[in-house]
DNA sequence: GGTATGATGGAAAGCGGTTTCAAGAAAGCC
DNA sequence: GGCTTTCTTGAAACCGCTTTCCATCATACC
């Protein structure tokens, strides 16, 4: 207190690290070469134990951490992995995102989200945003973008797309098995003793939406179940379309005794609908979805759906990503789909 | 087709802009220095008319974008912002980070996320992992970390956070009035005509949900009615308490006609107790959430909530923070809290 | 004992910008 | 008309780290 130098402007107690330290200041506490500190750090070389030793303790000591913009600038690599996603806020892409954190983290990478909203050229300028920030890889979950287009930003990074099959000397591929997906909801609700199954379909452009209805086209084919037109609803894939295809099939007067939505978004948007006519889940109208969002199992009553581990998704996309980025052939697999039998589909508990 | 040289072994049709257009390339086409170039791109200082438009049109044909990690390491900014999350996978956070990104972009300045994990020993680790990643600053949405804590980092470099009341030169702070949204919640209860009002607790450790508590029982106050701690059950933010609190009234035999969850993932918890336990929401049991996740509107029913805007929070505080980075003083405040009246609370509607 | 061989570590050249410094040109002044 | 002042613009240092190229020294082989 006494000895406190009245001059100090701004010396507010906690004054933190200000100065920054460098590997040159490391290298010169050691009484090495900035080199050798270097290749220290990142294990380039065989250094002798004494200067090891020396060097290690000078970076405690000092308190080192590189700067990972000289380190980019020098290495060409940025320790950063690019992500691009549709919507940041949707449940199921917000766990992904979790399961690309939880992969990367402890590789040292970080990640650096983009949403593109649905848009394809909002995507593209993801990409090139992406590329001008010199990520060392690319990310995308459920590009929109055409084969030709991701393949071609593969030339240049490497590359992991999930929703395609796409392969390539630095572009690898997570597929979800939508097809068998559809399929099982659909056979779900025959074994129920449906007959009149409503389907809630996703985009047509959607690859995803595509392969779920196949599985739901071709369910009814196998229980030799002809399939009506007037029972396939278009949807959005959020709630509100959702809710709309409940209204719209129970206005049209049309018959069914079941609803398989390919997503669970449109699975709760349906089951307000149908809630909002005045019937009940599942004594009047079985409900199915598709994803597992963790809301689902929450939901009033909670909904059957398909597991669709975006978690996982994430976690092996991201993993996938290091294998390239070290040179090495990915080969994570995404789990097969699995059916959640709860309430919404299960005339038993009701 | 007939003139290609059969030696190229991996020119593949497109081969994406190998080469990195530098500044130095752009000065020598233009036929000025790299201290012009630079100067013209960043506006630092007056250059004569010719020259301008020589570097403009040179950096066009060229195609020139500067390099992010060059420019960082030479001028000492980053153009990108480190956003600590508690979870990144939670709707309401996922609608914030959506906000920061819209008012980052156009900005030019990128966002890197991270998670903490409702783990204060994680949120400092975050910090630590962002600042040296040499961001320009960092947004912490509902820190758990102490005042202290987030004082000191503020001395390093600009700093907003939500869900606080701090104020320094380099630091700013958005909050939401949780004591009113609870009091307005509580009071739209009382207006129903119900006295004996059950509230699921946040965790006490969490300012939030304190004032939201606070809220609940100044309303009751006010109303006269007598406070009964009975009816009050912790709970942890997500469905499952939700879900065990809902259950817990009901198997206690509790009186109780109406519950006000302080926020909506309990709400929806609580919802499908009630349901699974047979009473029916609102015609049993009225039901109020806090915070209108997107998916509320389309519970079932719909859930009554007090509306935090989790989208304008990010966008305000990564308004805040562009603020802050160009040595203003941030004006953002946050809108009022509202009450949004849907069936789960209304017996009309029933 | 002399040289081939390999392990070690330093000097220095970048990576691609920003910024300071100072020179040369243009303009203003007495 | 000569001299100071103000602009414009280029040269060069620098940001902090990686990496290539070499020098050095010890060990090993003939």
């Amino acid at each position: 207190m006494k000895n406190m130098t009245p001059s100090t402007p701004f010396n507010a107690s906690a004054a933190p690290e200000r100065v920054t330290v460098t590997l040159e200041m490391v290298a010169k506490r050691a009484g090495v070469s900035p080199s050798t500190v270097s290749r220290i750090l990142n294990g380039t070389a065989v250094v002798s134990q004494a200067k090891r030793q020396a060097v290690v303790d000078a970076t405690q000591e000092l308190g080192f951490v590189p700067n990972p913009l000289a380190r980019g600038l020098a290495g060409g690599k940025t320790f950063s992995i690019g992500v691009v996603t549709q919507a940041i806020d949707s449940p199921f892409y917000g766990a992904a995102l979790r399961g690309i954190e939880d992969a990367l983290d402890p590789a040292g990478y970080s990640p650096l989200f983009m949403s593109a909203h649905w848009d394809p050229a909002a995507e593209a300028r993801c990409l090139d945003v992406l590329r001008s920030r010199r990520v060392d890889g690319i990310v995308v979950l459920m590009p929109r973008l055409s084969d030709a287009a991701l393949e071609a930003c593969a030339q240049a990074l490497p590359m992991v797309v999930t929703g395609r099959d796409l392969r390539g000397p630095q572009l690898y591929s997570l597929n979800f098995d939508n097809f068998n997906g559809g399929r099982m909801a659909t056979e779900h609700l025959i074994v129920q003793g449906h007959r009149q199954i409503a389907f809630i379909a996703g985009a047509e452009e959607h690859p995803d939406a595509a392969e779920r209805m196949r599985g739901y086209r071709y369910a009814l084919a196998e229980a030799k179940i002809a399939f009506d037109p007037r029972l396939v609803v278009p949807g959005q894939y959020h709630e509100v379309s959702g809710l709309e295809a409940a209204k719209y099939l129970v206005q049209q007067g049309l018959p069914f005794s079941a609803i398989f939505a390919s997503n669970d978004q449109m699975a709760s948007g349906a089951a307000l609908g149908l809630f909002q006519s005045g019937l009940r889940v599942p004594q009047d109208v079985a409900l199915v979805g598709f994803d597992d969002l963790p809301t689902s199992m929450y939901a009033t009553p909670p909904l059957s759906t398909i597991q669709q581990p975006a978690f996982d998704l994430g976690r092996l996309a991201a993993a996938a990503m290091l294998e390239l980025l070290v040179g090495n052939t990915p080969t994570e697999q995404l789990p097969a789909p699995a059916l959640l039998v709860r309430a919404s589909s299960d005339s038993r508990r009701a």
